[in-house]
DNA sequence: GACAGTCTTTGATGCGGATCAAGGCCGTCC
DNA sequence: GGACGGCCTTGATCCGCATCAAAGACTGTC
């Protein structure tokens, strides 16, 4: 196993977590380490797909460009995910950095060559995809007919799960769960179907119901998850 | 190749397309037809998750029931499309019948064999759940943002690229096309995230514009599939 | 430390779609 | 044939979110 693959912080849970140690040195030798500043994008959708890659640290988006010519997101990438579409014609999306991030990036082609020579790989982002599928339903529930509250109640909630997970033991779902927004509130708002307006207005409101803290500056403190859960159910 | 197979009018559209004939025959006997009724439903989100499927005929909708109550589509089934997840502890979701429909239906630990002997087999399968996420997000951009016209408007376009190519030559975009929903209006309401009200207000308006006819039942004829296409990328 | 630019919050108003309510159409059952 | 129930259409009213507008809060620069 290669220096770089040993200190990789998401081997457990990338794609490459199903290789073994000396098939990790084979792609290692294929990837590369890629830093990316704020606001560049990886992959743009109009262009053909080149790359694949693994996300190490930060956050992404993966967004399009509707009609009217606003950006719609349809999903963040969080590290350990994988980013591309092997075996596709197009990428279909744009994928751009939130918060700097680090990427181990592959010619698309050479990765398609390992998913091929190894098949718990390829079964692995099978599985992968599959459980996206059911993200993107979920959220195509939230966002067909959810109210604003639920929306972004649901949205903190979700962010809660994946990034939240540190501070506290799990299960003490009454505890306070502190992290940093990725997203500018016009970006929630892009993600969620709403205005900048709105967002701001049902943080306020989440913040005198006592559920959420906002101290400043994109930080949210999570202060009852059980009543965040619920506001994100909940019709009103 | 049994006589099941040769005569299954989705075998170039199936998963099962990837099979030679001879495997064909091996799977073949693991398969088992069988007709579901409208209403009927093969898969339950409760229920652990013990069949896959091909779609032979008819169309069924994937659901699920929100916290409020109330139904929520997330997606259509037609002729070809696979049923089923493979290597999931849990469906996710509901499958039920909308028409009339018929299915080879499999254990899924047959199907999972059959998947992990068959490479090609997995392969178009995750080649078939990337397109299909690629689908479910742009459904999320239409939620998530359009007015109520374009979602009526971009689900009968969606639904006449796939059910109406027979009737006229491709290409021919204002040649008219012809079909019968499988849905009612409550359904189609639980689909797009509205109400019944506001689906059958937006196909009178529709049909006011002569972009499509309603010739009664559930028969809808596309007048103006440019002008249908248009109303579904329009905020208006 | 002052300034400019960006992001966020808050307020006032209007519109789109939900909700409530009342028929019309059609198949089924007695 | 007539009455009932399911589905669809149409109308009237109300509410939530978008829109328009303006005033803070934060970031970086000089």
């Amino acid at each position: 196993m290669t220096k770089r693959c040993s200190n990789c912080g998401v081997r457990d849970r990338s794609l490459c977590g199903s290789l073994s140690d000396a098939e990790l040195v084979h792609l290692a030798r294929l990837g590369v380490q890629r830093r990316l500043v704020r606001g560049e994008s990886l992959v743009r959708a109009d262009d053909p797909p080149l790359v694949c890659a693994n996300l190490q640290s930060g956050a992404m988006k993966v967004s399009s460009v509707t009609a009217a010519g606003d950006e719609a997101i349809m999903g963040l990438l969080y590290p350990g995910d994988f980013i591309g579409r092997p075996f596709a014609e197009s990428d279909h999306h744009d994928v751009v950095a939130l918060t700097d991030v680090e990427l181990c990036v592959f010619q698309r082609a050479d990765f398609e060559r390992a998913l091929t020579e190894h098949r718990e790989m390829e079964h692995k982002l099978l599985q992968r995809t599959l459980a996206e599928l059911d993200r993107a339903r979920r959220w195509l529930m939230l966002l067909g007919r959810a109210t604003a509250t639920a929306r972004v109640a649901g949205f903190l909630d979700d962010m809660q799960r994946r990034l939240g997970v540190n501070d506290c033991q799990r299960g003490t779902a009454t505890e306070s769960v502190a992290f940093d927004l990725p997203l500018s509130r016009g970006e929630m708002a892009d993600m969620l179907g709403l205005t900048i307006e709105t967002v701001s207005r049902q943080m306020t409101r989440l913040r005198a119901a006592g559920i959420i803290d906002l101290p400043g500056g994109r930080a949210v403190v999570v202060r009852d998850a059980t009543a965040l859960a619920e506001a994100a159910d909940s019709a009103t």
